[in-house]
DNA sequence: CATGAATGAGTATTCATTCAT
DNA sequence: CATGAATGAATACTCATTCAT
């Protein structure tokens, strides 16, 4: 009796501490969008939050140790969506439009994240924080996919890691961009997106006047 | 008598004041570029200097003064090379691969200010530091250069402020990839920028199956 | 219903009790001798335990309340056994060598409780801790051994303070060097302090040249 | 003249800084007596001052370290005192003697560096502070003082290690019994101390019924 | 009674900033 | 102006203790 009860409902205890964890996680996503990580302090997070300063160490080490949990979560997420992204893909145009599109939908509806991710993106140096192993991860099957489609034919042998930096790049900087725009449009940016890149990646541009050695 | 000699020698303090001032700045960049801007604390400053603590505030009013002292001669810097690079341009093609390859080369002859830049990039929100008022003119100017070029039927009418983070978006990541090699190619950057963007932007691509709704 | 169960287990409870409180104080024990009285937290003791933090506060009041209960427990011990020599002993001699040997052989066979008695010992001032009720209590009886074989003639009439003072030094210097050998010989270590300190007493030496004062 | 100035009078800036130094010292000298090592906090210590809390880290790292600090010019002059002693022993009797009128005459008139001593004999494990490398050293020599007295015959052949434990015994034993005496009496302490060392060392007494295995 | 999460006061330490020299 | 010690507010983190389950 008291066994099925506790299946049937999780018990306060353990909703409890779901909640504060979540409480404390959305306070850290609040504080780190707004000052930044280098600038949040562990006071700045539970200040956004209805618990005692000690509480947070119930769950977290530190604030490096909630920011991990932050970027595994973003990372996470993005990776499965863009797994299946990959999985449906039929061309490498739709794969890439498929990609952009989900990865602006992604934002466009958790723009907390986005912020999160916006103010600490190139962050490297000693804290490496944002590109953590998930996004390293996402860029190294990227550069796999372009690899592939050249060896395919499908597009020219270009530098690929050239080619993997301007699809992060143009994909940050449409981002910022349509993150400004109201009301989002994911769909019209991801067009954008794939149109350039994919365009400039077959085009047959050649400069004219450009050999200034 | 004393005062003698400060009258005797009318240039040194002058000297002496800017070298202080440039031994904080020098500091500065290395502390910012090492730690980030929000890791790093005044005293970071002045320990890679022989100054003492309080010679700080004799030049500078906080941590945040140097930073946008740094930022302002960094984006001065660029600004005046990319209003050069806007002077002698004889056509669009040769204007973008003439900023993307100054550009690069900026960076590539000053790594520290690379450093620093990379560091404290997409900082904004409360902070707003490394997106000064240099940047923001800067990037203005590029949005006029492309509303100029369609109007001109240089190239298509396109989404102009797309167009213009887009270009931002290739110049920062192809920055990145090639700041990480050996040697640094500023030229083959530029040209591999330049086709991109080029071909991206003049290219009729169309998607096939992209049409997902 | 729930009340017959606990009617029917009649002593299940108490050695419960039982056990908890010893594993508390062995833990505490253990974490005493470690890092000492002052360096301990509670934290520290019930980290050595299956138990929950709470429970700690069903058995101890705090952390002095536990080494209270431990100090008494050497104390009560070492008393008993010393209370069995005074009464088996047969003169001053014999019984300043058993104590001695009771003393070292109680160490001996109980490292723990040494190294908790060490880490600890002249610690008084406001803590008074080790100098517990039942240590003076063994000195205060010392001393009227002392008084009394003055009294017999036995040893000469000697300061006796400063002989109770003294025999407690030689036992407990004599005890720190013998537990730091491999094999203990509380034998030969009770033969050494005997020696030295019966001799000590009855001895005529008269110093030389010492007169000083 | 300026520079004359200087040599003469120490300026303000050295002064207060020794000063301060010696507040420190101080109030870590009362703290340590009054709490004892583990209890007493850095608060402790600058409470007792006039300073603020963050100037205590301007002259030292930590608590241990003060700590160091004090132990190290206690076991300083300790070793000079007794240094003195040595060079001037005419026998070892004498030398003997002199010691503990040494030993026990510096504690007497320095009753804070006693408390200190008092308050953190024994605390080794992890912390060893008070049995610094100065008190280590000095056993050592004393040591090595009854190594020679033995080969020249003065005292008989004796285990040395537990004779220099008895030493130090008995001296912390008379030293904590003469300190609760009023007035203070080092000499009588010192005569007490080596009559029944020295009548101990070279008494030929012979326990008599002690054999109990 | 046992549990272990919540609490908030307490601790060590750092920092920006001031100011007497 | 340069110096560097003093300051005390702020920060990260720990702890003893309570209390709902």
């Amino acid at each position: 009796m008291s066994s099925s009860i506790k299946t049937l409902a999780p018990g306060r205890r353990e909703v409890n501490r779901k909640n504060n964890r979540d409480a404390i996680l959305d306070a850290a996503r609040d504080a780190f969008a707004a000052i930044g990580y280098g600038g949040t302090t562990v006071r700045d997070i539970i200040r956004r939050t209805n618990l005692a300063s000690g509480t947070f160490y119930n769950y977290f080490d530190s604030k490096e140790a909630v920011f991990n949990a932050l970027s595994e979560e973003i990372g996470s997420e993005l990776r499965h969506l863009l797994r299946d992204v990959r999985r449906r893909a039929t061309s490498f145009d739709s794969f890439i439009e498929d990609m952009f599109y989900t990865y602006f939908s992604y934002y466009a509806n958790n723009r907390e994240n986005y912020l999160l991710a916006r103010s600490n993106r190139g962050r490297d140096g000693l804290n490496e924080v944002m590109q953590g192993p998930q996004v390293r991860a996402g860029l190294a099957e990227l550069n796999d996919d372009i690899h592939k489609a050249i060896a395919e034919g499908v597009i020219p042998p270009l530098d690929v890691d050239f080619l993997t930096a301007s699809l992060g790049g143009v994909a940050f900087s449409i981002l910022d961009e349509m993150m400004e725009r109201a009301p989002l449009d994911p769909e019209a940016a991801a067009q954008f997106a794939t149109r350039l890149f994919m365009a400039g990646v077959q085009g047959t541009y050649i400069g004219d006047d450009v050999n200034d050695g």
